[in-house]
DNA sequence: ATTTCATATAAACATATTTATATATGATTA
DNA sequence: TAATCATATATAAATATGTTTATATGAAAT
């Protein structure tokens, strides 16, 4: 029963949530995640690797970025979990908006052709406050 | 988010899981779920309460005792999840253990046609008992 | 090799949850 | 209306969990 509710356990987390859930759109990588969510680079690393051990996620290393993905063939209860949430949360503030990040994230990396921490946090930082402008 | 954050919060607890998988068989009072389970009642109770005000339970009075079950027409995920949950434990060893007080507890009843705290667990310890002689 | 970048891990801190204890309430019975 | 039984609630102590800060590792480039 303990493996069970540790995994609930696991899904009871905001922060490990929003990672399956833009993980279920395309595979990511550490720095793309915490410039995605805004949030830092060890709670990422934390997170990942709790889901890691409990098989939601593979790992594909390219070059010094590791890329994680939600895995193929998870234990099928988990699987239907998963799509549940997805189901339930298809209309969610918070995830609609990293949904918004993720495909800044993309056109920063289209125009850089880089995944710098640094230079990435700021591209974010000047979208969002151009997109409260706007309003 | 933070509501479907806080049910999976709810899923990842022993002692909650175990109620709602006893739940899902017959409805209870307080003081057969703490005999059943071998847990205080105050502990029973703050967690009835809890999956109560998740919308998990029907509550229905009968003189003193108030009897808990699971709430027809509970929001459909979470049924959905209910019924993962009850496949993915049908063979647990502590559901299994569970089932057994169960049908203790209901042995104790017919008998005594009681409901009394003390006596129950007395009755129950000496079930264990005899349990453990016999291997 | 040394430096740099992406990621991981460990220790320290803050916060939330669980459990136990004590007390209260509401329904029944004497 | 006392007294008692079943359950509920408040709260404090113990425990677990999440997050940050600091530090380490490991791959690639210089």
């Amino acid at each position: 029963m303990k493996y069970v509710v540790n995994i609930f356990g696991l899904l009871s987390d905001e922060t490990r949530v929003r990672i399956l859930l833009l993980l279920q759109r395309k595979e990511l990588c550490v720095c793309q995640i915490m410039g995605v969510l805004g949030i830092s680079q060890p709670l990422v690393s934390r997170n990942l690797s709790l889901l890691s051990n409990a098989d939601f996620l593979s790992e594909r290393r390219e070059g010094k970025m590791i890329f994680y993905s939600i895995k193929k063939n998870m234990q099928p209860a988990w699987a239907r979990i998963l799509k549940i949430l997805k189901e339930e949360l298809r209309s969610d503030v918070t995830f609609k908006a990293d949904l918004k990040s993720l495909s800044d994230c993309h056109e920063f990396q289209k125009k850089t052709g880089k995944c710098d921490m640094e230079t990435f946090l700021k591209f974010m930082d000047k979208k969002k406050r151009q997109r409260r402008k706007r309003r």
